[in-house]
This record gives C-alpha cells, structure tokens and sequence, in this order.
DNA sequence: ATCCATACAGTCCAGATCGGACGGTATGCG
DNA sequence: CGCATACCGTCCGATCTGGACTGTATGGAT
C-alpha cells in the first residue's frame, strides 16, 4: 500500500493534517503559499490526487450539498497513521535540483565566448532578487508565531539561494576581471 | 520550432555537440557520468529524443549495418544553431528543487518529537557524504584539462552541499543542543 | 434591473515523463 | 560448449503536466 504514495500524496495529506479538513481549492491556495515555494505543483493534482487517497482509505470525502457541490477531505486515522509513518522512515532519495542555468553553463564551449559573462550576470541579478524577496517575507512572518514555526524551510531556501549567488558571482569574477 | 523543445532535447544536441556522433548508449553514459549529477534523466527518454530531433532536422541517423542495428546521431547544421541560440538566449526559469528531507521538515509538526533531530542528523550524514564524493571527485579530475573545465558545474553543486550541510548542521544544533 | 469585467473554483485532456520489466546480444569463464 | 553476467535497447501502463476551457459569484457602472 505505501507503494503506491509518491510525494505529492504526502504534501496531500500532509496539508490537511497541519489545516484541518480542505477542499482541493483549499489545497491549492495552501500550497501556493507554503511548499510551493521549493516544490512545484501543478494544480490539476490537487484536485486528483485527494481522490485517490479516498480509494486508498487515507482520506474521508465528505459532499457538500449546496450550490456548489464541494467536496471537503479530511484526514482517517489510517491517513494519519501513514503520515506518521513517513515521517518516522529515513529519507534515502538525495535532493535533486533542475537548473536551466547550469544546463547552459555545463555546455557553454558549444556557445558564442561572450555567453558565460552574459548568463553569469543574469543569474545573479536573479538570485539578489529572490534573496530580497525570502527576506522581506522572513521580515513580515517572523511576528505571527504559528507561521513562523514554518518558517524554517524558508531558511533552507535562502541558505540555497545564497550558495548559488555566491557561484555565480564569483564566476562572474573570474569571466570579467 | 523552438517550442517544441524541452530541456531534455538541448542536453541530448548538447551532449552530441560535446562529445561528436553518439548513439542513444552513449548518451546514456554520458549523462550518467555528467549531467546526471545535477539532473536526472530516465534513460528512456535517451532512446526516444533523438528520434525526435531527428524528426525536427536537429539531428542526422546513421544506421548501422552490422550484427546490432545502432544509430548513431550526429548534430546538423539546423541543429548546432538551435542549440547556440537557446545557449544565447535569457533564462527565465528559475531552479526547482524536490527535497524530500524538506517536505518532511515542513510537516514535521504531525509526527513524533524525536523526529526532526533524528531527520537533520541524517542529512548531516548524506550530505557530509557527497561532499566528499565531489570532493574526491575534483582531485581526480582537477589534471585533465577538457574535463576540468566542464568541473565548473560541480562547483555549483558543491556549494549547494555546503549551503544544505550549514542548514541542518545548524538545525541540529538548535534541537539537540 | 441589467450588463460587463473580474476574480474564484473546478474540469478536462493531449502530450510528456517516468521507471521498471523485459528481451535480445555479446563476452568471459569454468 | 554451456552458463552466467554484463551490455544494449524497447516497450508500456501509470503519472504528471500545464494550459485551455467552463461555469459561478461579486461588484460596480449604467
């Protein structure tokens, strides 16, 4: 059975057992404003994977009778207990990251020479950016101290966002000094 | 044209440029022992792509006749400029990254109390590991020069390590200590 | 009241991707 | 010669993907 759960079932209910019972609209939004950060989801999914976890028995759907027909999931103890249970498990996979940039970089002697220096700048102008953003958002949440609990993985983010800065400065050193 | 391309057919024109006619082996070698580092890569998809971008007159097949029916690619006219004007051209996407550990962290509040100490000690672990791996990697190749200079993107994944090893050392030490 | 614009909520689908199982072919070794 | 083990390639169902599309509420201007 816990075959069958790729990570997204885990953000699944992983979301609703931090929010309380959700829509898949729910989902989104929450996802949007949290994970999305460092994992990218598409939202189609959110709306298809919670169906999936009812069949599994990880999730309860309950149908909402109004004009809208909603449908609220929420969490069975079998759900809870699979989280937990992943949770507890050691995480054998290595993080992976998809960076065009460095695609560019890894195959930049087929290029033009002037290439390097152009994305080096580029990137770096890019990260700065992020940088600022991560610590305006540290600055607003660090009050609000449910959120800031959750704050943490943002460090996580920065740490990368410095690592990468500090590359493709010096990089950038190195092509244009 | 250019739209229909994805980051995977400019790693298969990029690796061909870099490396001359290869068949759809060679590329999966190539990559294991490159790319793979930073980007993973099925390697059925090294055995369809070509196809492909030989459909788009990227790439010309050549059959081989004997007791196996390789084809070897190699680069067209068409293709090396496609491939020089993705390098030349502004990269709007940022990097995505999937950490499992990171997902785990941030919904750590749902499992056990013990859980968070035991997660970062294991990526103290892993990571303290593959910079090592990169590290030894480095001293066995920093002499070869055409390999030296494609070590620049190790760098990159180097600093990533490090900047992953500071965060949950740190973690760690916030937990436990 | 009626109309439009806009945000909100959800569905759908045709490709792209995925990884792993499988089947053939060479190579080495007892 | 026969077997085991690498090497090489294909195939396929299952997922994932992003974007187009439908419909529903809201609210302001007319």
């Amino acid at each position: 059975m816990a075959e069958r759960l790729s990570p997204t079932s885990y953000v699944v209910l992983g979301t609703i057992a931090l929010r309380g019972p959700s829509t898949s609209y729910d989902l989104k939004r929450a996802v949007g404003r949290s994970i999305g950060y460092f994992w990218h989801f598409p939202h189609a999914q959110l709306y298809s994977e919670p169906q999936r976890l009812v069949d599994l028995g990880l999730l309860e759907a309950e149908t909402e009778e109004g004009g809208r027909r909603r449908r609220t999931f929420r969490l069975t103890d079998t759900g809870r207990d699979e989280l937990r249970a992943w949770l507890a498990e050691p995480t054998p996979e290595h993080f992976q990251m998809r960076d065009i940039a460095e695609l560019k970089l890894f195959f930049n002697e087929v290029g033009a020479p002037g290439d390097v220096e152009r994305l080096a700048r580029e990137q770096v102008a890019a990260h700065r950016e992020r940088i600022a953003v991560y610590e305006d958002m540290q600055e607003r949440y660090t009050s609000l101290d449910a959120v800031a609990k959750r704050m943490i993985t943002l460090r996580l983010g920065l740490e990368m966002e410095h690592a990468a800065l500090r590359f493709w400065s010096s990089l950038l050193d190195e092509v244009s000094g």
